[in-house]
DNA sequence: GATGAATGAGCATTCATTCAT
DNA sequence: TATGAATGAATGCTCATTCAT
């Protein structure tokens, strides 16, 4: 019963999650309806209630969620080839792929963590992991040379997670991903161009 | 009648405006009650509405407000001395002190323009523009020897707004602004020493 | 001062009475605003709080307009020719005449009365002067041999109206009033038909 | 699912119709508070939506249960016995009982199809159904040989109609039954008295 | 007298949440 | 577990009324 269940439940947990991520995704949080959910889903708005608490909570699970999958991926940005500068384009597509729309929710997120400071904890949280991540990427380039040793890595992490950051707001905008990925690929250049 | 009432009604609208971002910006778009703002400026809930037929219409008030000040505002990035790397800290400052706490209405604005294809043509258009300006900035810059000819000047300036849109989302987590100016900064100079 | 003012203030009271009741009857009272009223005039609001002391007051200066007309109007309905049946016709378009539209509002005065008892009973009253006027129309039809001298009088007075009454909810209904005269003169004539 | 749900809705509507009927009669459309209709049923606000999307859905629904209701009962009304004049007054009676005190919400809907041509419409259907009926039953008379062969029928079957209204008019100023009784009856038989 | 800006009580409507089945 | 009918607090918006000018 008991792992059984929980199992269960987990899964359960995550296909609303699921749902709840497009909803949000599609209509903000605060106009996204219960019952939206439990339509996409084909359940009824009070099997969600057996799940999560309250709207609120399945709000925060999405967070965690989306935080843990984070956590999870963020490896393997810069290892895969040596030169950075002819990378460029594919570790965008890469991050992209990875993130696959959820641009809206993390506009939710961050949205959201202005109101609610142990929301925006983990996000600063999950942020600088992510900084740190690509500060690491980053250091690698050095030892191998593909970067000044006086670089500042950390600055240049944040900065490159900015700039995607940045783009992902461009998209939202409906500026072509065409475009967005020129200007990437443009300033990684020019940077690693200035760097070494 | 018309010009002195127009006149008071302009005023009484700007005053609205400017107090429905305050509350936007600290509670966002949904959860502010119009009580909310008509308190903020010792109002009562029906006045609103002699100015501003709906919620809805006053929140695009406040995005045409803030486009317009986009449009005029986005004047003198550049211009002002003659070396760009030099120049980022300051140039950073500069942006910083106009947006004004800005972010999170601007945060809004992305989020509503997902539903509201008017806004978001709008907030296109803007994005634009300040592309447009941006570029120009960069041509002078090159020009005046600073970058190489050859640099794709549209994708740079695209690349360098995106940059600081990354870093007020940075700033919305309570990633701390020197942090965010270093990495401007860093960004800037790698760039600048790469394309010259 | 006195009299000359008092005589404005009636006249500009009428005139705001008049524009009332075209608003009335053609939004009815709940949903006509105050405001309607006042452009109707070319006035403002507040000016006429200045002759009257709320919406209620107003419709009741409606109403008190309105059967103080009808207390002056209900002559000489049957009086004219000797032979109603010839009549029918004409007589029917007298009291259109008069009546000018008024249906829309007699409909909300009756609505009204259901609430308002003082308002029901004037309307009442109203009524039973109308029936009294009536019954002498009908009484000197007796007497000129046109009607049986066991004819009840009253209640025949009280059909007609009703009968008139009757179609003029026909005509709110959009029916033809071709085929109310029609049904008008059809009732009279053979009630008067067999009634002597 | 289907059955059961649906007929359960059906019965929860009509009860719903029921007292929102009853409520508009008190207190007409504009005045009669959703609450009030809730109160009147033992529930809450919000579950009258969960059947009615508006106040003025829950209008029209009145307005077609009423119309069906007198499109189902308009039967029977003049041939139970041979001889109109002496039923005349049970004929009064018969209308009377099946009405059942809707005047009041009759004069609603009277008032709103001014505003509501789709309403205007099904009334006005209403009533030529009516009218129709009413000439059968006059026919039917006719062919009895108790009216002439050369009585306008329909037109003969407007007026009785616009006769009963009309005395609906009366009833809600609170002019006595049974001298609007008396003036049907006194009505009717001079009428049928000259018209064999 | 006249104005129209301001008020705020009042009401329709929505939707997260509960709970009996 | 799952349901969906019921709830009622919350909130946008309206409009009669007031009052300073």
């Amino acid at each position: 019963m008991p792992k059984v269940t929980s199992m269960y439940k987990a899964e359960a947990k995550e296909k609303i999650v699921q749902a709840a991520i497009e909803s949000f995704a599609q209509t903000g949080f605060d106009r996204t309806k219960m019952e939206d959910i439990a339509k996409r889903l084909g359940l009824s708005k009070g099997t969600i209630y057996l799940y999560f608490k309250s709207k609120e909570d399945l709000f925060l699970a999405i967070c965690e969620y989306n935080i843990q999958k984070g956590d999870k991926e963020d490896a393997g940005l810069f290892v895969r080839k040596e030169n950075v500068a002819s990378d460029a384009e594919q570790i965008y597509d890469n991050i992209r792929r990875r993130e696959q729309g959820n641009d809206r929710v993390m506009l939710e997120m961050v949205a959201e963590s202005a109101r609610n400071p142990k929301l925006r904890k983990a996000m600063y949280a999950l942020h600088v992991k992510v900084h740190e991540h690509v500060m690491e990427g980053v250091r690698n380039k050095i030892e191998q040379g593909f970067l000044r040793k006086d670089v500042d890595a950390i600055s240049l992490a944040i900065a490159l997670v900015a700039l995607y950051d940045g783009l992902a707001v461009n998209r939202m905008l409906g500026i072509g991903d065409a475009a967005n990925k020129r200007a990437w690929v443009t300033m990684i250049k020019a940077m690693i161009a200035g760097s070494c």
